[in-house]
DNA sequence: TGCTAATTGTTTGAGCGTCACCATGGCTTT
DNA sequence: AAAGCCATGGTGACGCTCAAACAATTAGCA
């Protein structure tokens, strides 16, 4: 790597004259600007990013904690994050906390020795599950910028970006309750999230609001070893009047159609079937899932807006919630 | 942030004798190491990464390039490089090129200022096509370590994790081949890629080698643009007799199972599909699809190990190949 | 013409946080 | 008193920036 100092020698000028010269300072001669920018990009210089960031304690990196990239919603929020750092000149160090309590406290410990300006993160599973949020407090308190994403803990102060889980369950689930159907199911495998849960009680309370509906609510929760197959057939097999479903994770719609579709459900006309899986489980599925789309892209160009929002202003700010809009996109699974 | 000066004024000591005293130096009296250590606990000091780095030159930072996280190899071998780089102490700084040559260049120039120790990529699709690899070579000459893993370029001197995609496709030809079959298809998006053109062969080879077989290969080209469905669609009515399709790339080959079933073939009594795709998408088919698996866990944390490998090595040693084994997985959809 | 004052162009030096290296000063040992 | 050992302190360097100091020229004025 070249160095001013080597600049300099080359020269037979100082140092600070080579930074200046660079920075087109007013102090120093045009002539001399010339020369020094000229065999700075002769040598391809490029001031040492250490050096700079030691100096103004700022790295212009973002520390991204996910907690699973195999998951389309994650993947595709990072790869929105990545997309929107670096078109602002930010990099981002991404951290996958598999789900895991110890990951997320070990990624964040890691990173927060002045490696990353601030976080944007998503909270692993066990971490709700255990509702342990000190890790995450305890940076806050030390006054690093922090944006949760979908999986938040309400009581941190922080800059959070959601969508209204409630009111997308709501909604699918008035559709399914339009539609005229009796007996509607809800499938997850996400009811420990916050997000789980939220959904499910959007469910519930639209059932609950509709007086023609005679039926109890069903919330089917797949555990985590669960073989989903399995428990979608015993649906079907347990609940043969089942005529609508609504799947809050990302994959348990896909199935349920194709095991519906398997079973000689006609769908949508017997059964209708909503999930909450990205665009990307289209080509799979015949006829097209209806699904709430969650402008997974939105999320992340949001979250990275806000945490540079709050780098780039000095004053300090309060906490600030956005709730990104979701769309009940019909298709080929509903009437 | 907490600094050795904050705590040799607390202490009254100075710096030196701080910095020295947390490293457990012989120099240090116990008392005195014990004092440190417990306010620097106290008060959760960290080294400064930056400081740290500055006079190290070490970043214990990799970068990492992907073409697209939302393709599902990638997206696994992201995990796969993530997991391992933390697992030795490394962090990694993500960029996703999006198949963009241009993107790519201004990555790897971005990083290349001693923010990271050493890049571990994919080659977009774009630089491959136009064969540019001067912004790679660049850095090569540079003397920056690079690991190229899965789309690389042969001419390029630096460590290489691939497959052998050759023979994968050969090995999974051959296979329905000994099926009997007599109308073998191979579908692919990829075949612009390095590894798609290596596949192709592979599937060519076989078919040629076979005295038996007495038909002309067919290769379906899928554009970017064009509609996957339609063009799977097309193939089944142009030509009835298909007993045998290669899928080369991610999805194609569970679009064609799908289409396939629609138009009432019985899979696999008359017709056999084996794909490139990745265990996750066998949620979304039945049977089951038959894959040839390309272990991309192993292919990310190799590309790690050469990596660092190559970083904590003093001597320069020559460019490693690594070839990932590869394995013909036969599930539902083969006989 | 001779002096200070202003202008210009450049260098010096400090500091960001850390650590390797060398120096110092007090104390014991012979 | 010389030699040796301890525990600690000081310095400089990594690469960069920036304020302040400095030198050299030019302008201003009696």
């Amino acid at each position: 790597m070249v160095t001013l100092k080597q600049l300099a020698e080359q020269l037979n000028v100082s140092v600070s004259t080579v930074s200046k010269a660079l920075h087109n300072s007013e102090e120093i001669s045009k002539d001399t600007i010339l020369r020094v920018q000229e065999l700075a990009k002769h040598l391809n210089y490029q001031p040492n990013k250490m050096a700079l960031s030691l100096k103004s304690n700022r790295t212009n990196t973002l520390g991204v904690i996910i907690p699973n990239v195999l998951n389309h919603f994650f993947a595709k929020a990072l790869y929105a994050i990545e997309m929107e750092a670096s078109k602002q000149g930010y990099n981002i160090i991404t951290c996958v906390s598999n789900e895991l309590l110890v990951k997320e406290e070990s990624s964040l410990q890691l990173l927060s020795n002045g490696s990353v300006d601030g976080f944007i993160m998503s909270i692993a599973e066990e971490t709700q599950i255990k509702n342990k949020t000190e890790h995450i407090s305890k940076l806050l308190d030390k006054g690093i910028p922090m944006v949760l994403f979908d999986r938040v803990a309400d009581h941190l102060e922080c800059d959070k970006v959601i969508i209204d889980d409630f009111g997308a369950a709501y909604e699918a689930t008035k559709h399914l309750l339009q539609e005229g159907r009796q007996h509607i199911v809800l499938i997850s495998d996400i009811e420990e999230l916050s997000v789980g849960k939220l959904r499910i009680n959007g469910y519930l309370k639209a059932l609950e609001e509709e007086v023609n509906y005679k039926n109890e609510p069903i919330v089917i929760h797949i555990g985590k070893e669960a073989d989903v197959e399995k428990i979608v057939d015993n649906l079907f097999l347990s609940n043969k009047k089942v005529d609508g479903i609504l799947s809050i994770d990302n994959i348990s719609g896909v199935i349920a159609l194709h095991k519906a579709l398997n079973k000689g459900y006609k769908v949508p006309e017997e059964l209708s079937i909503i999930g909450f899986s990205d665009d990307n489980v289209l080509v799979f599925t015949d006829p097209k899932l209806s699904t709430i789309s969650q402008h997974t892209f939105d999320i992340g160009k949001t979250s990275v807006q806000l945490m540079i929002d709050r780098l780039e202003r000095k004053a300090k700010t309060d906490p600030v919630t956005k709730t990104i809009r979701t769309k009940l996109v019909l298709r080929g699974t509903t009437k």
